[in-house]
DNA sequence: ACAATGGGGACTGCTTTGGTCCCCTATGCG
DNA sequence: CGCATAGGGGACCAAAGCAGTCCCCATTGT
């Protein structure tokens, strides 16, 4: 449930793999082999990641990627947006053409309460802790309320 | 970004419905009439509801369809993981073959806590709050860390 | 100049999804 | 007893989204 794209998948382990080296000029070629994702794909990532403004490019012969910002500094959730549309779990929360029949319909107010958790969820996590080993993370549960999967 | 399928989309609409008249036994063709949605689609998600056992079903002439459980314990989460796959954000936190290069791919640790942080903020809402106004609602914001979109 | 490197799209094949339909089973009523 | 009404299960098809590749242009250091 609730995939999220291949494409951002790789992205945010590209930007994982940026996160380890902050300071170095990295060529496309070189991240394509790190990662282990073909060069025309990560090319592609890459360039959608520049234009969000989340990785800095230098073009010409000695040029490469870099982070735009410090690692502390961007979040998963800053990726994801990236890569994927603006965000918006359900159809109708993004469409200008509302449903049929939104009479019956108080769901919205409820759907952005999730996505704002959602949101939040993502937002928590950056890129250095992404690249750190998994025990230093943590995280509050929100609230579980009663519920019995 | 990060959306969910139409049809987990209807099927919160249909549990909501049937939230808000948690005694009364209603046809999928009333279903289907209470939210504009055509009646085969209405009645996949119904069986599909039932089966996860969410739903009560009654056969013959007199039949219908009803809440298994009080709405209060049924949460949003219960809904999603029902109609969509198990849950995983990622592709290799469910497949069996792992990822051709799992060397540096320390990640799979990470996704399970941002699926963890997901699945609290879904578990959190549930039926009855989803029947409400809209105000009557709040969120615990989990952590908003270090990040600046 | 030339070689290396990023930039921006266009294009395509595939997988997934949404949605419909058909036939069977169960149950109440005339 | 049989007919009408209701759910159960699954096959099936069309459309859309996505992943992935490729091509050509712009930039820059040697």
């Amino acid at each position: 449930m609730l995939r999220i794209g291949k494409m951002t998948d790789y992205g945010v382990v590209v930007m994982t793999h940026l996160a380890r080296h902050p300071d170095t000029m990295q060529t496309g070629a070189q991240i394509a082999a790190a990662c282990g994702v073909a060069l025309p794909t990560v090319s592609k990532l890459l360039k959608a990641l520049t234009r969000t403004g989340l990785l800095q490019s230098v073009r010409g012969v000695a040029g490469g990627y870099r982070l735009a910002r410090a690692p502390a500094a961007i979040s998963v959730l800053d990726v994801v947006a990236a890569l994927e549309g603006p965000f918006g779990l359900t159809e109708c929360s993004r469409a200008a053409t509302a449903c049929p029949q939104q009479a019956g319909c108080s769901l919205p107010g409820h759907w952005d309460l999730i996505s704002g958790a959602v949101r939040s969820a993502l937002r928590g996590v950056t890129l250095d802790r992404m690249s750190a080993p998994v025990h230093r993370l943590h995280w509050h549960e929100p609230r579980p309320s009663a519920a019995a999967p």
